[in-house]
DNA sequence: AATGAATGAGGATTCATTCAT
DNA sequence: GATGAATGAATCCTCATTCAT
C-alpha cells in the first residue's frame, strides 16, 4: 500500500529493526528478510532504500553511535563543574538507552565487525576520538598532565564493562557507572 | 597419503591454522575450505576430526583460552609476594603469546560468538570465573574486604585494553600491562 | 504534472530512450526504471503507456524498421533508373540515421531477440520480406531470373556489413554501402 | 556419487549443457540451473568448476569457436589448390557441426554478447582475424591486391548469412556454401 | 496524467556437509 | 586415513510490475 513521503519512516524502521535482529541474535548473521519482516517490509524495499545488507548495517552501527552522542549531550548539559561533567559522560554511557542488552550485543556484534570493514573501523574510530577527546578535555582541570593517561584507562574500562555485561545476562548499568566514578575517584586522589 | 599416528598433527594444525585465519580475517566468517587449506588438509578432513565447523571454532577457542591459563601459570610460577603474583597474571594477560595481534582478534571473535553460542559462552565463562577467582584470592591479603571488587575493575579494565587492541593497529602489551598495574597502585593507595 | 496530449510526446520520449540505452548497453538487459529515467518520466509511466517491458521493447524494434522503411523511400525516390533505385536502397541502408552505433548495436540485439520471441521475430519477418521483395523487384530488370538469387545475396550482404560494424568500433557507412554497390557491379557483370 | 577425474567430463558436459540450453533459447537468458540439469549435475557444480555463469558463458564461446576452426584446418587438409582451399574454407563454415541450428543461434548470441563483454569481444577477435588473415593469405595467388577487400566481402557474406539462416528456420549448409562459392567465383571473374 | 512506494518471484552464488573411492 | 567430487540449502540482490495517491 504505497503512500508518499514513506522513506524516512520506512528508513527508521529498517535502521531499528536492524539493531533489534542483531542484538537479539548477538551476531551481524542475520538475513535481510529477517530484518525487513521485523519492520514490515518486504526485503527488496531494504534494498530499494539502502543499497545492500552492508549499508544498512553501516546506518544501524552509525545510528546507535549517533545515540551514545546525544545521550552525552544531553546529560552533559546539565553539569557545571569538571567532576559533575565527567559524571555526566560516565552516566550516559550506562544510561537506559545505550546500555539495554540489545543495544550492547549489537554494539558490541559492530564492534567486532569494524576488524574486517575499513568504513565500520571508521565509524568506530571516530567516536572513540570523540569520547577520548572529550574524557581529556574535561580532565584537564581536574589532573592536569595525567589527563590524557587517565581518559584512556577510563575509556578502557568503560569498554571493558560494555563486553562484560554483554556475556552478562542482565546488564547492571548503574553499577558500572558506580564502578567507573569510583575508579575516577581513586586515580585522581593518586598524585 | 595417510600416515598412522597423524591425528594429533592433523588436529593441532587444523586448530591453529582456525586460530590464524580467524585471526586474519577478523570474523568468524572463514570457510572451512580455506582454514583445511592452510592446514595444508582437504577440507573433509576437518570434518572428519571434528564433526563440524562449529566444533571446530569451539576447539579454537578452546585452544586460546589454554594457552592463556598456561602463561599464567607459567609467569606465575616465579612470584613470591601477592604483589609479584598480581603483576604475574596481568603480564601473563598481555605476554605476546597471548597479545599477538591475530590471537586478539580470534578472541575478540569469540568473545562475541558467545553472545550466540551457549557452548562459547560456557566455556569463556569458566575463564573469566577462574580470571576473577585468581585475582580475588591474589587480592586479599592485600585489598581484603575490597578485593572482589578490586578483582572485576582489574578484569574490566583487562577485557578493555583488549578489545581497543583489536581495533587499533600494533598491540602495545608492555604498555597495556603498565597502564593496569598502574591502576592497581592507585586503588591499592586508596583507603 | 500532468497535461494534456502529452501520450505521443512520452511514447516517443520513451521509445527512443529505449533504442539509446539498448544501443548503449549492446543488449536487451536494460532495466525499464533506466529508460525511464532517461526519457524523463517515472518507470510507471512506461507501463502505463506501453503495458510491459516487452511490449516497450517490441515499439522499439518497430522504430528502428521503421526509420530504415522511411529512409529507403526518400532515397528511392530521386532515383530514375533501375541501377539508381538500387544503388538509393543500398545507401539508404548505411545513411548516418541507420548506420550510427547505437542503432545498430539496438538492431543487432533486436535481431537475436527475435530468435526467442515470436513477435520480434513477426516483425523482422517483415521487414526482411518487404527488402527482399523490394530488391528483387529493382534488379529484375536488371538480371532477369537471377534477381531473386542476387537479392538474396544482398541482403545478406548487408546483414553481414551491418553484424561486423556493430563489433568494429566507428562505423563507415560509406565504406560499406561502396563495397556493396561494387559487389553488385560484379555480379551484374558476371553472365 | 564422487568418483575421481571427473572433473573434464563434468567440464565438457557442462560448456556443451551451455551451448545447447542458449542455442534452444536462442538468448544468454538462461539459468545455471538450467544448464548444470541439462549436464546432469548440480548448480553448483558448475560454479565450482567454472566460477561463474560469465565464465562458463566464455568457455562456451570459446568452445563453439575453437569447433569452428577444427573444422577449417579439416576440410583444408585435403585441399591442393588455392581455389580448392577457399572452398574448404567456405564448406567448413557451413559443415554440419557449425551450421546446426543450436550452434548458429549460440553463436549470434554471443555474438551480440560481444557488444557487451569485453573479454567475448576479444575473443570474437580473434577468431574474425584468423578468418581473414586466413581468407586473405589464400585470396593471394588469385586476386592479388584485391585479396583483403575481397576477403572482407566473404567473410560479410558469411556472417550475413550465419544471421540470416538464424532467424530462418531450418538452415540449409549446402545452399549457403553455394551462394559463396558463386559470388567468389563472380568475384574473382570480374577483373 | 504521473509518481514512487512496495512487492515478490527468480536467479547467481557460497559453503557446510556428505560420501564414494 | 585422506581426498575432492557433489549436493542443496540459504541468502543477497535485481527488477518487472502493481497500485494508492
Amino acid at each position: 500500500m504505497p503512500r508518499v513521503g514513506m522513506e524516512p519512516i520506512r528508513r527508521d524502521a529498517l535502521v531499528k529493526a536492524t539493531i533489534a535482529e542483531v542484538g537479539r541474535k548477538g551476531s551481524l548473521d542475520v538475513t535481510v528478510s529477517r530484518i525487513a519482516a521485523r519492520a514490515g517490509v518486504s526485503s527488496g524495499l531494504a534494498h530499494h532504500y539502502f543499497g545492500g545488507k552492508q549499508d544498512l548495517l553501516f546506518e544501524a552501527m552509525r545510528h546507535i553511535m549517533r545515540t551514545y552522542g546525544a545521550s552525552v549531550r544531553a546529560e552533559i548539559a546539565t553539569a557545571e563543574t569538571p567532576h559533575a561533567r565527567l559524571e555526566a559522560i560516565i552516566r550516559a554511557s550506562f544510561g537506559p538507552d545505550n546500555f539495554a542488552p540489545e543495544v550492547i550485543a549489537a554494539w558490541l556484534s559492530f564492534y567486532v565487525h569494524a576488524q574486517s570493514s575499513p568504513g565500520a573501523r571508521r565509524l568506530l574510530a571516530i567516536y572513540q576520538s570523540r569520547l577520548r577527546a572529550n574524557l581529556t578535555q574535561t580532565l584537564r582541570p581536574l589532573a592536569g598532565g595525567r589527563a590524557p593517561d587517565l581518559a584512556e584507562t577510563l575509556a578502557a574500562l568503560i569498554d571493558g564493562l560494555y563486553i562484560r555485561q554483554a556475556l552478562g545476562g542482565t546488564p547492571d548499568g548503574a553499577g558500572a557507572a558506580a564502578r567507573v566514578i569510583g575508579l575516577l575517584g581513586s586515580l585522581l586522589a593518586a598524585t
